[in-house]
DNA sequence: GTCTATAGACCGATAGAC
DNA sequence: GTCTATCGGTCTATAGAC
């Protein structure tokens, strides 16, 4: 066996990773607008355009290509924080955060996943990309809540935790679907009152 | 065949009003420690402890398990509605429903549907009990808002509609099972920070 | 000519329906 | 208790690159 040039390499590296990524993405796609359990291999395949066997090539399971779609918005999650400006307010990124998060579900970019399905947050505790990503995440975020807290931003008297969990769950705010159902809004328009209703809160001020 | 006499009657109806709220509670339950999609007809059955078949004669499907349960959920919420007092104020009110509300999900009473499964929407669509008690109960919630709002108690600057499906989403909100899972508060500690966060906001006041 | 990756048939299990 | 459909996962024959 010859040892194989640099440029043969990663040329199939380039391969493998440009179709890997048109995997992640189609499985990205499906989770969001089917969820984990009404999306099937064969159609993850079909969408692609491979056949099912060469996705078992790259992944070795549906809960892993579900693990990969999660890896791959908490990347783009961790590229958005580093965008954003280094001399802005702890509250302002948090807000900053919290927008981006209801605008990628607005845009059916976020991938859903039933969170009692025990296999599958099986594979996401094994998965070190998603697990130190998750954890990076939640201390730059953390840093912030406590920050804006020690400020009077942000109310001290609610446990940083309480606030990171609200955050998240941003993400999968169902009031966001609702009320793009409901068509009496756009897009814009719905992220700024769910961005009202989660910092200001229902009540007058 | 001879009339049935209407202590027959009445006596066969009550084994099958029985064994149907028997059927309805164990659905409830499974649906929400589970959910609707790893909830199977099998398991509803051995739960209830009858036969599979048995099930059929009362539910024509899975789906209108799922609805039997989500109706009377309808019907305990409306219960709670008329059991508010009459002289408390719009705000009380509301924020009473919210934490009845959340208090049901933490005991592990509230069902958890996919909102995404067409189906399961098309049967909900078509219940005549299941429509009529969303939409009193929507009324219901509505006019308290509009109260309240007009009175300066909840903020007048978010449309009503953005409100109510703020509240309904109290019932699904996976803040209060992140924070049930970490382990660092009781429920009725949950409850109220999850209240604080849902009328007054993150932000300080 | 050899070797890898693919396509698409195939299998076993499971769940809904009757 | 059976039937059927579907889905996750595997197997094999083949096409194409080197």
């Amino acid at each position: 066996m010859n040892a194989p040039t640099p440029v043969k390499l990663s040329f199939k590296a380039q391969m493998l990773q440009a179709r890997e990524a048109a995997i992640i993405q189609s499985v990205n796609r499906l989770l969001a607008e089917k969820g984990f359990d009404a999306m099937t291999v064969d159609e993850v395949a079909a969408d692609v355009g491979i056949a099912k066997a060469s996705l078992y090539k790259h992944f070795p399971s549906k809960e892993d290509l579900a693990c990969a779609a999660m890896v791959r918005v908490m990347r783009r999650a961790q590229d958005f924080l580093q965008s954003l400006p280094a001399d802005a307010s702890p509250l302002d990124n948090i807000r900053a955060v919290a927008r981006w998060t209801m605008q990628v579900q607005l845009a059916g970019e976020m991938p859903s996943l039933p969170s009692q399905n025990s296999s599958l947050r099986a594979t996401l505790m094994k998965s070190r990309d998603y697990m130190d990503g998750l954890i990076e995440i939640s201390d730059q975020l953390g840093g912030w809540i406590e920050a804006a807290q020690a400020q009077g931003s942000l109310n001290p008297g609610l446990p940083p935790l309480v606030v990171l969990y609200t955050l998240f769950a941003r993400a999968c705010d169902p009031v966001l679907e609702f009320l793009k159902m409901a068509g009496l809004h756009t897009d814009e328009q719905i992220v700024d009152l769910v961005m009202a209703t989660c910092f200001e809160g229902l009540r007058s001020r």
